[in-house]
DNA sequence: AACCTGACATCTG
DNA sequence: TCAGATGCCAGGT
């Protein structure tokens, strides 16, 4: 693999870990923060490939709010930590989006 | 080189 | 509101 998108990589799981405890952020917010506007689904393999099992991914879903596909755990997770879902079985991003930028200014 | 694939995002009718 | 199309980009075949 590519040295720079291996680099790409920790970017991404270095934001990863800090997305707090119930919140959740998405694969295109982290791309952005990572420098790579265009590397969502990038951001998603990274998840997908992710050797430490600290790593707290089940923080991260999609644009929508929707948990990734094949990973029921995952909702659990996040209503173990108080995330709550709306009817159609998405997070309320409403509530619990990471409002990262916010804090940066 | 050509084509397919995907834990994505955004636009469109 | 929502399914389908389109853009995206690097890895796999």
């Amino acid at each position: 693999m590519d040295e720079t998108l291996r680099e790409f990589f920790n970017e991404v799981y270095e934001i990863t870990r800090q997305i707090p405890l119930g919140k959740v952020l998405t694969y295109g917010k982290i791309a952005i923060l990572a420098g790579r506007p265009q590397h969502a689904r990038w951001v998603g393999r990274a998840m997908a490939l992710a050797p430490d099992d600290t790593l707290p991914c089940h923080r991260v879903v999609n644009s929508i709010g929707e948990t990734a596909p094949g990973w029921t755990e995952q909702r659990t997770l996040l209503e173990n930590e108080g995330v709550t879902f709306l009817t159609n079985g998405c997070v309320d991003m409403k509530k619990h989006l990471w409002e990262v930028f916010r804090h940066q200014y």
